[in-house]
DNA sequence: ACCTGAACACCGTTCAAGT
DNA sequence: ACCTGAACACCGTTCAAGT
């Protein structure tokens, strides 16, 4: 039995690559990403801390793909959205509550995504990519009139603005524990829409 | 010669602590948080690895060191601004761009000021703080009718969340090289205060 | 696609003993 | 308020040789 249980832990059975990416996840969310540490990343997981090699050149390939993992997740979030066809100052608030709800619910992929040292790619820029959804979006406010007319791109920025920095202050901390949190980034999302509806129909 | 150089060189003739700090600065601007190495920058000051802990019971400790003085240096240029005496829509513009240049010229502080690990307090809170000013800026704001009435908490944290996510994405060259992400960030700012202002006098 | 095991140059931190 | 120097347990990363 021991001998048995000692062969066949000897080896990691499944998917080792998934495996260390959860576990980094796990590991970043209690200590930062600065005291990430492959060997015991290894350890935890019970293999050699020559295993991950296999997977990641290194430990920045990790966090590349943890990053790369993070946008394509909120993409799909915002996605999951109220669409644009409908009541469009219902479903930029969404969009802005679900980008939140993402930083919130995945605080390590959100800081990786963000973090710097990596000299990494902007995927929020891609085609297709968060910030494309984002100019649709401002496009539709603007014909429905829930948003005030001018420059498009200033205006989605002014909106990523909002998101972004909710997003960074929710999973700091500086908005409270996790629930309320979200619940005050709901309502500065609401406060914002409307304050830009009202400046919509002023003049 | 080479024994009065070597003899004087032997102590760091000055304040170590400035310069340990200004070194971590330098350090953390080029390579991120994560990579600072107490042993480095020991070796680029030329004195012994142990000497910095003269100053600092940790690394840590420094880094709270720089976060605090990021804190004060904040505070200082908030209140250098235009005061709240006179026109209200450009004080409280020249606040956020003030918020944003702090962070692009100090990214380092900013960054550290901002970052997890440590636990920090949060001085932003602190009675006098920055957040204070914003507070009573968004007072001064509602009595001149420029900002919309409501709640002052929402709003002040509406303002601080457009400066710190324009900060953050300023420091991470979203808003591409330093000058220009200035003033992209004043647009911005410029853009939601005159929001707010319009939807103010709307009703 | 994993393993063991050795190796290298680096860390943060502590200690002991100096000036 | 600094120094030298040794020590400890840790890192990321590379290599060699296995299954």
């Amino acid at each position: 039995m021991a001998v048995r249980k000692k062969s066949r832990a000897a080896y990691h059975h499944g998917d080792l690559r998934r495996a260390v990416i959860d576990a980094a996840l796990v590991a970043i969310e209690r200590d930062g990403i600065a005291a990430l540490s492959l060997r015991e990343l290894a350890r935890k997981l019970a293999v050699s801390h020559q295993a991950p090699y296999r997977h990641f050149a290194d430990k920045d390939a990790l966090l590349a793909a943890i990053a790369d993992e993070g946008f394509r997740t909120l993409v799909q979030r915002l996605r999951a959205g109220p669409p644009l066809t409908g009541d469009v100052t219902r479903a930029l608030t969404e969009s802005g509550v679900a980008y939140v709800r993402f930083a919130v619910e995945h605080p390590a992929h959100y800081r990786v995504m963000f973090a710097t040292g990596g000299e990494r790619r902007d995927p929020l820029a891609t085609p297709g990519g968060a910030y494309d959804l984002l100019a649709t979006g401002v496009a539709r406010g603007q014909e429905a009139g829930v948003l005030p007319a001018g420059p498009k791109q200033e205006l989605a920025l002014l909106c990523w603005t909002v998101a972004h920095g909710l997003a960074m202050l929710a999973i700091d901390g500086k908005l409270g524990p996790a629930p309320a949190a979200l619940a005050t980034a709901r309502a500065t999302i609401a406060l914002q829409v409307r304050t830009l509806a009202v400046a919509a129909t002023a003049r």
